[in-house]
DNA sequence: GTCTTTTTTGCATGCGCATGCAAACTGCCG
DNA sequence: CGGCAGTTTGCATGCGCATGCAAAAAAGAC
């Protein structure tokens, strides 16, 4: 159909066949370019027979960018948040970024993975981890945009290291309220391991509010963010063929909750919402199904990865950005 | 702390550091090449200086190739398999690729995204989607190593294009088979939108086990493999107040299977599975849940991945692998 | 010690494209 | 038809690094 030689078609290929200086094929190629249009199309036809791609490395290498994003995820964070990554995707799609996805296990290789992924001419970082001061340090010397997710920073003197941010204090001290208005008096909370900031400062938030007054109880268990480890936390905190101790439970994330509503419903009979409210945070997508109906305290996620896109493209002036959650109520409380 | 200039650093300002050549920094950064000892250990005591970090650009231009792997997802399968891009992530990882991520709404534009990737000079993709012969063609003129996922190919004769598969028809003949041993004899089987062929596979497997037999009835109905489609499903399928006219329901995902689990037992108080089987597909993280239990065909999508990335990497012969379900039997059915 | 073999090093070059600059061209007015 | 502003085009160059080649150095062989 086509000329398919074993080299690699270049603009000095397209140039040739359309009859016009390779500098014509680089401009008809690149939007904001000087050229007629007569020449644009014969070099597009021409392009189109020989299949001709440009070559991004080479772009990249004469712009210094790359029109790609890269993204530093946790695994917790890719399995709990089903549409974070495809909202980002999207996003970045619509700004004609690509995006570089980086999510494994956290915090120990993390540093390598940065320096993994500054060598590929980013154009930016949106990341779900904390900084180390090198990889600060790099992003800074090479004028990175870095957004951090839900990650407050230790460098707030470096311009190029921005945040996008939901208020988890505000957001565990909201449900916490929403709770002291039902007058729960005994309130278990499943926690999350300590290492991620995001489940203590909820935490944190819920004590505020509900741990002042010595009328109330308030119990922590930590849990692992799973709904097996909510289930389990009812189990183990709870004695069988007794009377459940406590008037609410709040799952420091959806599956704990809906773990531990389950649990309660099916292995110790307690109606939910009647005798035990349950609530949790993130507004999972399940949280919404019949069978639950999970009170939860929701991020405005897309707003969040909206905010993060335009910050690290630089179409929005640096800055620390915090956004409230929504109080989601439904019949779980 | 160390000298921040404003233009990037680049190999020669290393060899001037480390007091020997661009040449010797290039090889102490490349694996198999031959420098000494000594001269490694200065050039990278000289690039921590510097925080000097291989520019990958010039790295691909050279030599025309990224160390990155293309995948393209559709939305739904980002949804719907959780773990398929942890999975992806950290296999490549491993071998020292990185991921480049396409997850946008598909078939529309996915010729233009396969060009956008191409030009990335990427080592290989790793594809959902059914290719269109243009890309087909650039593909091959490209030797660009391409591993369909769960979709046929439409040109055998190009070895270069490759795929992994589950075979999805067995799946189902091996869930009908295991529903008719429970001697079932009205199924509802909710599958999915047409157009995606996995959907359909599965459905023609428990057509070609259920449906040969006049003393049994199969009934169809269409879902969008969410939850909420196939609590709908059940609703409209069933009339209220009156006995439900199935024995068994076979959701074509498990999320509809739930969905339908849950209607049928809390709109209908049926007994799963003492009056009702419910069976669904691809083990869902939430099958296992005790409140489910659900039997399930899973794909057995590590040994998919692992394939699938051994195969674009070059380390297997090109071939199209066909891997079989495996029937994890819960309580359901 | 000399001579050969092996390893290490530097030099020069080019990967494919974007871009500054000057030349060529276009259109427009007088 | 000359002249000038605006536009389009080609030429030349360099982005940062890998790599072939030859020179230099190191390691063996005797």
């Amino acid at each position: 159909m086509d000329g398919e030689s074993n080299k690699p078609v270049t603009s000095y290929d397209v140039a040739k066949l359309a009859g016009v200086s390779q500098s014509a094929v680089s401009r008809a190629f690149s939007p904001n370019a000087s050229v007629s249009k007569r020449v644009r199309d014969r070099v597009f036809e021409a392009a189109r027979q020989l299949n001709y791609v440009p070559n991004q490395a080479a772009r990249s290498l004469i712009q210094g960018q790359s029109d790609i994003i890269g993204v530093m995820l946790s695994d917790h964070m890719v399995l709990n948040f089903p549409n974070l990554i495809l909202t980002i995707s999207q996003t970045l799609e619509e700004r004609n970024k690509r995006l570089l996805l980086f999510a494994n296990e956290p915090e120990a290789n993390v540093e390598a993975q940065m320096m993994t992924a500054l060598s590929y001419q980013l154009d930016g970082l949106i990341c779900a981890h904390s900084l180390t001061e090198r990889v600060a340090a790099l992003a800074e010397a090479r004028r990175l945009p870095v957004v951090l997710l839900n990650r407050q920073t230790d460098f707030p003197d470096n311009p190029g290291i921005m945040s996008v941010r939901c208020d988890q204090f505000g957001s565990g001290m909201r449900l916490g309220r929403h709770l002291l208005e039902m007058d729960v008096r005994r309130v278990l909370v499943i926690t999350g391991p300590k290492d991620w900031p995001v489940s203590t400062e909820r935490a944190e938030g819920l004590r505020e509010v509900l741990g002042q007054d010595h009328s109330r109880s308030l119990t922590f268990v930590e849990g692992d963010y799973s709904y097996e480890s909510g289930w389990a936390a009812i189990e183990t905190t709870v004695r069988h063929g007794q009377a459940v101790p406590f008037d609410a439970i709040v799952g420091i994330n959806d599956p704990m909750a809906m773990g531990a509503m389950d649990c309660l419903r099916s292995t110790f009979s307690v109606a939910v919402p009647e005798t035990i409210k349950v609530a949790g945070f993130d507004d999972a997508p399940a949280a919404k199904r019949v069978t639950y109906g999970l009170t939860s305290m929701r991020q405005p996620l897309e707003e969040m990865i909206t905010t993060a896109v335009e910050l690290v493209s630089g179409d929005r002036e640096p800055e620390h950005v915090l956004l409230e959650a929504d109080l989601i109520s439904r019949g779980s409380v």
